[in-house]
RNA sequence: GGCUGAGUGGCAGAGUGGCCAUGCACCGGAUUGCAAAUCCGUUUACCUCGGUUCGACUCCGGGCUCAGCCUCCA
């Protein structure tokens, strides 16, 4: 049974869909008006180990992750840029799935863009009007009413007098309360707008997760996510429209993973302390990158730092070495797995997607399968680690190639080919069959200086690059 | 100031009211012509002060420190 920790309740759940055999999951995605950083490649890997998980449970998951191109900072960028606002935020998209699939993410089943649900949008907010949980201002602005809903706070657990006597923002002259934000801005001349009952505008920025979600997910949904930093006040704010909308609830459980931090310090943009996903790429692989994110558990706080990447390739390298013996069972599915270690992982998976203890199953399981003497068997323990590392979206590479794949960050010309690596290596054999172990040692020596490791094993040599 | 959350061995990072996390690093051993890989073994821990308890790193309370949010942010 999958439990799953909710921040409405401050505790784990049982996770029970709200309509059997089927999971409504909707994530807040990314305003393209930059290229994404590790944080960003967190959420991505965070929620498609959730995906993934709940899809071997057998559900049939609607995963909605929404795109954010319209808003202030992409406006301002396509301007610096002189560029349509249009071309910025698709050049970003584009750039934003390269990096998803260099991480081996999943497309999630939609991917919403804010700009093609303005008439949801619009919709939603002439019925809040006329709820009379929304006014329009004589600029044309139109502002949630926060002490309309009489639960606001209730996921971040805030008040609404605490919130106003901490205000630290100046008050904008048209809002009846410092608190309430705003549903729908007035276009200023230039900037991208839409016909609307109040002038022409564009929406603000929480609206549009209210909007996409509903008309994807319905009403009420299973679970949404995000970082943690959107919990207040853009989760907040998505609840007050949604619930004072529909008056029944919005989702049912409310997930947030831990930021990226870099030196204790929170990984972003305005911090100006961030990696892009590319600038890591360069560096380290995808997979490296993925393993060094599902190393800690997701709610956690994560600091980038070079040692835990070189710690995930060397996680790699160990499973990838335990794997290099057994071929890739292409019928995996049918192949019969070692139900101890599934079973165990999958009780990790389940309390709360706990993927450091997925792996540490894993790495027992990679020891066992070292261990094993009998081929049969061997296999067996080979196919549960594929399996195991496909749940969790590793471990999908041939293992000779990626021991043997020149690692990222290290120049070209300092490489040896893999002909001339096999060269060296049979004349190293004939110097050791006339026991000349200078010339051997000579030449293992030479291929250290290269970054290649040899390793005799049972008379055959193999070779990997470190 | 308010609201969240966190403090574990050299590093990373799980977890539990009494017994092993796991990986990397280190040390010793097996194996090897020597290595590498692998295996076996040892060592190192639970911010602080009180309380509950037969027993707490684990539960409760105070303190200290750190982070996030309260402005755009994944």
């Amino acid at each position: 049974m999958l439990h799953l920790h909710n921040t409405l309740t401050r505790t784990k759940e049982p996770f029970e869909t709200l309509k059997d055999g089927h999971v409504g999951l909707y994530v807040c995605g990314i305003t393209v008006y930059d290229v994404c950083h590790v944080g960003h490649g967190r959420v991505m890997i965070v929620y498609d180990v959730l995906f993934r998980h709940l899809q071997s449970m057998g559900l049939a998951v609607n995963y909605v992750r929404n795109i954010t191109d319209v808003d202030d900072k992409i406006i301002k960028r396509a301007a610096e840029n002189n560029v349509s606002p249009e071309a910025l935020s698709q050049r970003f998209i584009d750039e934003m799935h390269a990096d998803e699939r260099a991480l081996n993410v999943l497309p999630p089943t939609h991917e919403p863009r804010a700009t093609q649900t303005i008439k949801g949008m619009v919709n939603m907010i002439t019925r809040l009007i006329d709820s009379e949980h929304a006014y329009a201002a004589d600029n044309g602005d139109v502002f949630y009413s926060v002490s309309s809903f009489a639960e606001y706070g209730k996921l971040s657990g805030r008040k609404l007098d605490e919130l106003r006597s901490g205000e630290r923002v100046a008050i904008d002259e048209h809002k009846r309360d410092p608190m309430d934000f705003v549903l729908w801005k007035s276009a200023k001349p230039g900037e991208p707008s839409w016909e609307s009952p109040w002038g022409q505008g564009r929406p603000g920025w929480h609206i549009e997760c209210s909007a996409m979600s509903m008309e994807l997910l319905g009403e009420e949904f299973d679970i949404h996510g995000g970082g943690m930093d959107l919990e207040f006040p853009h989760h907040e704010n998505e609840i007050a429209q949604s619930e004072a909308l529909t008056g029944g609830r919005f989702a049912r459980y409310w997930m947030h993973n831990g930021l990226v931090r870099i030196k204790d310090e929170k990984m972003s943009k305005s911090l100006n302390n961030f990696l892009t996903i590319k600038e890591v790429l360069k560096d380290y692989t995808g997979e490296e990158v993925r393993t060094f994110i599902l190393g800690s558990h997701y709610r956690s706080p994560l600091n980038y730092m070079s040692e835990s990447l070189d710690s995930a390739r060397a996680v790699l390298r160990r499973f990838y070495t335990a794997l290099r013996d057994y071929a890739i069972d292409t019928e995996s599915d049918s192949a019969p797995l070692s139900q101890v270690y599934v079973d165990r992982f999958t009780a990790a998976m389940n309390d709360d997607l706990n993927t450091p203890e997925a792996l540490a199953v894993m790495h027992e399981l990679a020891g066992a399968l070292n261990k094993s003497t009998d081929s049969l068997a061997g296999q067996e323990l080979a196919n549960t680690l594929r399996h195991l590392g496909r749940h969790l979206g590793i471990l999908e590479q041939d293992a000779d190639t990626i021991l043997k794949a020149a690692g990222k960050g290290v120049s070209s010309e300092s490489q040896l080919s893999n002909e001339a690596i096999d060269a060296l290596i049979e004349e190293r054999q004939r110097a050791r069959a006339n026991k000349d172990f200078k010339r051997s040692d000579e030449i293992r020596d030479q291929l250290v200086e290269l970054g290649i490791v040899l390793e005799d094993t049972g008379g055959i040599t193999t070779w990997r690059r470190n």
